[in-house]
DNA sequence: AAATTCTACTACAACGTTTTAGTGTTAATA
DNA sequence: TATTAACACTAAAACGTTGTAGTAGAATTT
């Protein structure tokens, strides 16, 4: 029960030293005789002396801790990015705070506000998308006014001027068009969000692009935007009613393109109910390369966002603006490319 | 561009009073003049002043910020616990920092000792598979001794006198097990981990008990103890196999029961594979109310485990301990009660 | 008028480090 | 022998707060 660390002032009256000759001893300074410094590296072990990092923060105003806040955490892909964020990190010697907005605005601007008083040095954020609907973003022009660096990943905004990892979503979304175009559908249904997810607007955008590319003329019946609702489970309920009616009303499809897995899983329900078989007769792919992907049958195909390297590159980016005050001034924006991972449902 | 915060220090000259002027004013002492105290907040405000929290914390020897060490994030139970940490805590005004011990013990001593050295006032916890192996909790003790208060939850050991959050594992099987047999099952497929992980050693006893409640003498053949590896993709290609022989050696079953969802997910494949009718002809039920249940077809029945409540609960016992001295001495062990999540698989 | 109590402040130590600028010795150089 | 250099260390400031103790001057009491 030791209770109470040592501190170097203990160490100092302990040997009859100053603190200054601890402190140098301890960080091995040339200006030390060999024997004191042995002296004191063996009381300090022997003590377990561990060096205070707050009061070494506050010198040196740095917390080597970066904050990030991220719509959801419960999520397959947040929680991939946090893991290549915590594994690049950690391996440089930095902790990572985390705070969850919930998609909402108003906690988005709290958490930002409670980490730009703390203990951080940098932030890697991805909008709420309340937030991305109100296009109110002072709260992060502040805190980059204090001075301290923002990254922005995947929900990001071109009115902020700050570092960016994003996903090559548009083209994602082409190629997984493209990928069950050359499998010979036609007819392929879109299941999207709203516009005013970036996101999902790019990703309607790649899917438009594949079809004008192959001479397909989109038919507006086989484009779902998706409500977004809090309640992802009613949510899906809402969609899987959408699907169905479509069929019962007659609107043929030969393929499935999703801009996420759940709504792909929630079509495959739709589709195994009404026996309708995945791939022969429809052939399916979505985003997100998650969890569910990998347990429905058919397994599906997915388009793979690489969140764990989105995490690892906003966190290269953080650190070095971090370590390196010159490159403070320019702002870079890195593309992820997506790939496809084929499985079964294609 | 204020790139620097100001302090008091520079609020107190720019005034012409004193620093304990300034500070006093701020925090509302009534030591100090209307007047004055007016002057100074409106100053404060105009010049965005913020508190330093780290001079604070050096200060008052507490950081106000709470460490989590988990063994993955990428994890449907998990993150949803630290969603329920993250949730209370903030709610609290503290922070949290995360770190993942990846399972490795190493990485685990590692992160504990980053997080003891640094800016946390007490630390929850969920132990590595490899640590309960090797049982050596050393770190843990050193931390203990070190006066930092430590939460264990869910992964937990006898071996350490703290205060503990656990699922009520045991009976959770016993009901999971039970549920199956009440739907008239007697040939219940159990598919478990490794016994040194106590999570699978306490429900696969549940299973047991439940047979011997029921009179069902236990077939030792309808118990497959998976061999948890690094790569759970390899691991369940594995186990596919292992149930696809059972079924072709003849070795007949009408209820599974899964100690997580995956294996259940990895089970429904198979049974699909071979044309077997579930919920009809084979009934199923699993730990871990995760998105795959959710999304297979059949849904799956599962045991929810309340891991929201449980970080809630870990972040409760630990702010508890933080903020009352006199709750240090003892300890307290709370167990969460699981249900039963009724879906299609049964 | 002298002593006491308020009022409205200020000075300074403390939290635990690191770092810059010394300060005596002793050894080497001119 | 006087000067300089090297060595091994110490003193003190700084990082930004807060809280305790102290201090003028005014107001009140005796």
């Amino acid at each position: 029960m030791n209770k109470k660390r040592i501190t170097l002032k203990e160490i100092a009256t302990e040997l009859g030293v100053s603190v200054s000759t601890v402190s140098k001893s301890l960080n091995n300074s040339p200006e030390i005789g060999e024997e004191t410094k042995k002296k004191v590296v063996a009381f300090a072990k022997a003590h377990q002396y561990r060096t205070n990092t707050i009061a070494l923060s506050l010198k040196n105003r740095k917390t080597k801790t970066i904050g990030v806040i991220i719509p959801e955490i419960v999520h397959y892909f947040f929680s991939n990015v946090i893991n290549g964020i915590e594994n690049y990190a950690s391996q440089q010697g930095y902790n990572v705070i985390i705070a969850v907005s919930n998609e909402s605005f108003e906690k988005e601007v709290l958490q930002m506000e409670a980490m730009a008083n703390g203990f951080i040095d940098g932030i890697i954020i991805s909008l709420a998308k309340e937030t991305l609907k109100k296009q109110d973003y002072y709260h992060l022009q502040e805190t980059m006014a204090m001075g301290i660096p923002v990254i922005l990943f995947d929900r990001v905004t071109s009115n902020l001027s700050c570092d960016k990892v994003v996903v090559d979503d548009k083209s994602g979304a082409e190629a997984a068009t493209t990928f069950l175009i050359n499998k010979g559908r036609k007819k392929i249904l879109l299941l999207s969000t709203q516009d005013y997810l970036n996101v999902g607007n790019h990703r309607t955008n790649g899917y438009l692009d594949a079809l004008k590319k192959n001479g397909i003329f989109p038919d507006n019946r086989l484009i779902i935007k998706c409500n977004d609702q809090r309640s992802s489970e009613e949510e899906m309920v809402v969609l899987e009613k959408q699907i169905e009616a479509l069929i019962d009303e007659g609107v043929d499809f030969d393929g499935v393109f999703a801009v996420n897995e759940i709504y792909l899983a929630a079509a495959l329900r739709v589709l195994r109910a009404k026996n309708i078989k995945v791939p022969e007769e429809v052939s399916m792919i979505c985003f997100t390369d998650g969890v569910i992907s990998r347990y429905t049958t058919p397994r599906l195909t997915t388009v793979s966002q690489h969140a764990e390297e989105m995490g690892i590159t906003s966190a290269e980016l953080l650190i070095e603006k971090l370590e390196d005050e010159s490159s403070m001034d320019k702002t870079i924006t890195k593309i992820i490319q997506c790939s496809i991972v084929e499985r079964e449902s294609t």
